[in-house]
RNA sequence: GCCGAGGUGGCGGAAUGGUAGACGCACAGCGCUUAAAACGCUGAGAUGGCCUAAAAACCUUCAUGUGGGUUCAAGUCCCACCCUCGGUACCA
């Protein structure tokens, strides 16, 4: 063990400490900022390979940053409500408070040990009330300008966690947290209205230079299509007109993509929740049909609902439908395949040319009238193409007519989203307090900022019942009653954590600050967010809220930017050695700390850097002896410098100019690396910036001796990836840099204040360059030519190379390519 | 189904249209050692050939999922297909 890593981290870290070495002065004008963040972590209470990835990782980028002469914000925080806390009272009877402020602390301690620069005076806790009283205070400006409603609507419900979800919290039809099935309910909930933003939430991302897969996993959830809404006369049965119902005729209102094919509507169909269905009930003659259906499709969960693709239905007899454009009497049906949540929740059907519908008028014997020429193409044809048995309009191509068309049967044009307003209230306890409270009419109003922060009760009962754990609470009754009056009702439910972190990278810019949410000039200054790296598993979720909420703070004019975040880049996973997701019950959990123990944080950090592109959301399997030869790398840079510091001693070298004791070459090499690094670590692919480090100490190695100065720059170079070795050796260097080392003010300080090295480029262009030679394009050899070498020169030296005579066979090249200091190729 | 990202040695992965396999792991041989570990050095895509007791060296051909194409030159560009991963899905 070339050197004993526990003892260098401890005294690493507590210099580091001392030195308060990571605070940023934000308001300094001398450097660039440069704000790069991470996911703030939930404080499960366990560091897991996951947390070292995310944040060791990105930690070399923040180091390299500062030495490159940035002001560097790189905060951290704990976005501290949330579930596991309030199960964990549940499970152990242990108070939710306790839980999370123990497990922070636990984590404080644990993340420090990566050796991370975290700026932790600016450090957010997302429970703490001097935060969530900004998140109440922000959600009452919403409140204000109607961004959040409270409103009945079906929602998503888990019956595990006992709570509602948002849309985007159901991954397929089950609970994101527990996996339970989701059930639909009709619920008055508290929604911010995202939907109003769709638009720009779409047009934002034109603009944004993010991977093509987050922004599309990004456009497809917001879903845009574009039709129109038409209307469909209703006409009741003689039998129940003559027998007196209002002649008051409501109409069925569909959203459809293809109104050009409206003459070949056949049908019409309503969701079984429709609301219209209840005033048809009289008119219906197979009412009691209807009703069992619309019951069993209610009973039904999401998931069974559409798993089962096979179509049912129920015809509504008794009333019908009047098709617009050919004035044909078409029945209407219920059926689940029409959804409730999306458009209107009726569709107009057309066989013809939709799969759903020509499915549906297969089984129920309907008649299906091709509107639309599909040539050689199968029935159901959705294509475009000229219209037929489409009245005036037969001939014409159908997207051409499309607009025509609406006009013609009244219709009128619209945009549909699929994206959904965000169901932000839980039934759940410890989350931020919506800050609202009900006049005995039951009407909503904003706590007035003077309340805020608008506490979190202490006396309530955890059991989950369905109903809010804080409607048991006497105090926050007696609290509403007191300030408030008589009559007066407290909201019970709880945000969403989401909304906790919509805005957190805000507050970082001025945590502190007990009078505003942040700080108008820091915001100017530090917005937009340069680089933002998390999971993709927030794509749809985090990153999209909190794309929404600084587009509605924007137009409250409370941030000075609409987006937050210039780049986003989603990590990877590390997968267990076997190459499966690491689970508990497989067996394959990597623990990190076991691996900190016997090898050092660094070589844990670096072995994480080195395992992929970080760029990219791939999935790298954990090598067993990957962190050992990560050791092994350091170890010989321990050993090199150890075996050259002699020569440090007797050097008559001052100051920290490197150049004087190195040689060309091998300032050469130094330049490659520096260069090679820098510009790897700005795409996020560390992997080969390690690669491009190694390569530098092959080199140096290779030597009999390294000359003095050499060693400086490889360990500032090393340092923002082995952040605790490279100030040992640092410390080492300054001993031996002379007699007097405490006058030498450069070695006083840390190794992490250091510049990055910078070299000339042009030590990058040697006098010399080797030139690939090829015959039709195959490698027959290399020749070295100076840097000024022409095409003549090139084809004599090619020419002196036995292979390449062998493969002209004494043929004349016909063409010769010369690419200058790459490629000659001859071709004969 | 649709959309997106990919497919390169035994493995993780490198390669602005210009020497494919950087760097590392694992592996093999050698050195050091009484021995092992550690460390150091060397080797290595596949195939065939030529020499050989065997090897080295040398040479040939084939090699970046498959099949075509563009180009002096293709992992990289174009077309078709197959497969993997991710997103989404009865969204009218």
């Amino acid at each position: 063990m070339a050197y004993d890593h526990s003892d260098i981290e401890k005294k690493a870290q507590e210099k580091w400490a001392s030195l308060d070495l990571y605070r940023a002065d934000l308001s300094d004008e001398t450097k660039e900022p440069y704000y790069l963040l991470v996911e703030f972590p939930y404080p499960s209470g366990d560091l897991h390979i996951g947390h070292w990835y995310a944040f060791a990782v990105t930690d070399i980028y923040a180091r390299l940053l500062r030495m490159r002469g940035k002001n560097v914000l790189f905060p951290i925080g704990f976005d501290a409500f949330g579930l596991p806390a309030e199960n964990a009272a549940i499970k152990n009877g242990a108070d939710p408070k306790e839980w999370t402020y123990a497990n922070m602390e636990r984590m404080r301690t644990q993340l420090k040990s990566m050796g991370p620069s975290f700026d932790w005076s600016k450090e957010v806790v997302a429970c703490d009330p001097s935060y969530y009283q900004w998140t109440q205070w922000l959600f009452v400006k919403l409140f204000e300008h109607k961004l959040a409603e409270h409103r009945e609507a079906a929602v998503k419900w888990c019956p595990k966690d006992q709570t509602v979800l948002a849309n985007e919290q159901v991954i397929d039809g089950k609970c994101e947290r527990c996996g339970t099935e989701v059930v639909e309910k009709r619920l008055t909930q508290w929604f911010l209205k995202i939907t109003d933003y769709a638009e720009r939430l779409l047009d934002g991302l034109e603009k944004l230079p993010w991977r093509e897969e987050i922004k599309t996993a990004q456009r497809a959830w917001i879903g845009k299509s574009e039709g129109a809404y038409l209307s469909f006369e209703v006409r009741t049965s003689d039998v129940q007109n003559a027998l007196g119902t209002s002649d008051v005729r409501p109409t069925i209102k569909v959203f459809t993509t293809r109104p050009d094919t409206i003459f070949g509507a056949t049908y019409v169909v309503l969701a079984p929740e429709h609301p219209l269905l209840e005033g048809f009930r009289k008119s219906l003659m197979n009412a009691e049909e209807v009703e069992a259906y619309i019951k069993a499709t209610a009973q039904k969960t999401e998931r069974e609902r559409s798993e089962n693709k096979e179509k049912t239905g129920v015809r509504l007899e008794g009333v019908s439908a009047i098709n617009p454009a050919t004035k044909e009497e078409m029945p209407i049906y219920i059926a689940d395949y029409a959804l409730a949540s999306y458009g209107t929740g009726a569709v107009m059907a057309v066989p013809a040319h939709d799969e759903r519908d020509f499915e549906f008028a297969q089984k129920f014997e309907l008649p299906i009238r091709e509107v639309v020429d599909r040539s050689n193409a199968p029935t159901p044809y959705t294509g475009t193409g000229a219209l037929l048995n489409s009245g005036e309009f037969i001939g014409r191509d159908s997207e051409e007519a499309m607009g025509d068309i609406v006009t013609a049967v009244g219709g009128e044009k619209a945009t549909m989203y699929r994206l959904r307003d965000w169901l932000v209230s839980r039934q759940r306890y410890w989350g931020c307090p919506i800050p609202i409270v009900y006049d005995p009419e039951g009407k909503p109003h904003a706590i007035p900022a003077e309340h805020l922060p608008w506490l979190l009760p202490t006396d309530v009962d955890f059991t989950p019942t369905g109903k809010a754990p804080l409607a048991s609470s006497y105090e926050l009754k007696e609290r509403v009653t007191n300030i408030f009056g008589e009559g007066w009702t407290p909201e019970y439910d709880t945000l969403d954590t989401f909304v906790d972190s919509s805005w957190y990278f805000l507050r970082y810019l001025d945590s502190q600050d007990a009078h505003n949410f942040s700080d108008a000039a820091l915001m100017k200054k530090w917005l937009p967010i340069n680089r933002y790296s998390g999971g993709s598993e927030h794509t749809t979720m985090h990153v999209l809220y909190a794309r929404f909420f600084m587009k509605a703070l924007y137009d409250l004019a409370l941030v000075p930017t609409d987006e937050p975040f210039a780049e986003r880049f989603n990590r990877g996973i590390i997968l267990g050695p076997d190459g499966h997701k690491m689970s508990k019950s497989k067996g394959n959990v990597i623990n990190p700390d076991e691996f900190v123990q016997k090898y050092g944080a660094d070589a844990v950090r670096i072995y994480l850097a080195f395992i992929g592109p970080y760029n990219e959301p791939g999935s790298y399997p954990w090598n067993l002896d990957g962190v050992a030869s990560m050791r092994k790398f350091l170890e010989r840079i321990t050993r090199l410098v150890d075996r050259n510091i002699e020569g440090l001693t007797k050097s008559q070298h001052t100051g920290t100019e490197f150049k004087d004791f190195v040689s060309p070459n091998i300032e050469q090499a130094l330049a490659k690396a520096s260069i090679k690094v820098a510009e790897d670590a700005d795409r996020f692919k560390f992997n080969t910036a390690i690669a491009a480090l190694m390569i530098l100490v092959n080199e140096l190695e290779a030597l009999p001796t390294v000359p003095k100065d050499t060693l400086l720059p490889l360990v500032i170079m090393l340092a923002p990836f082995a952040p605790h070795l490279a100030e040992d050796l640092w410390a080492k260097l300054s001993k031996g840099k002379s007699p007097d080392a405490s006058s030498d003010e450069a070695f006083r300080e840390s190794v992490h204040q250091q510049v990055w090295p910078v070299y000339d480029a042009s030590l990058l262009t040697s006098s010399t360059v080797e030139i690939t030679v090829q015959v039709n394009g195959k490698r027959r050899g290399s020749i070295t030519l100076t840097t000024s070498g022409t095409e003549a020169d090139a084809v004599r030296e090619a020419h002196k190379i036995p292979a390449v005579t062998n493969a002209l066979g004494g043929r004349e090249p016909k063409r010769v390519i010369f690419v200058p200091g790459k490629i000659i190729n001859l071709v004969v």
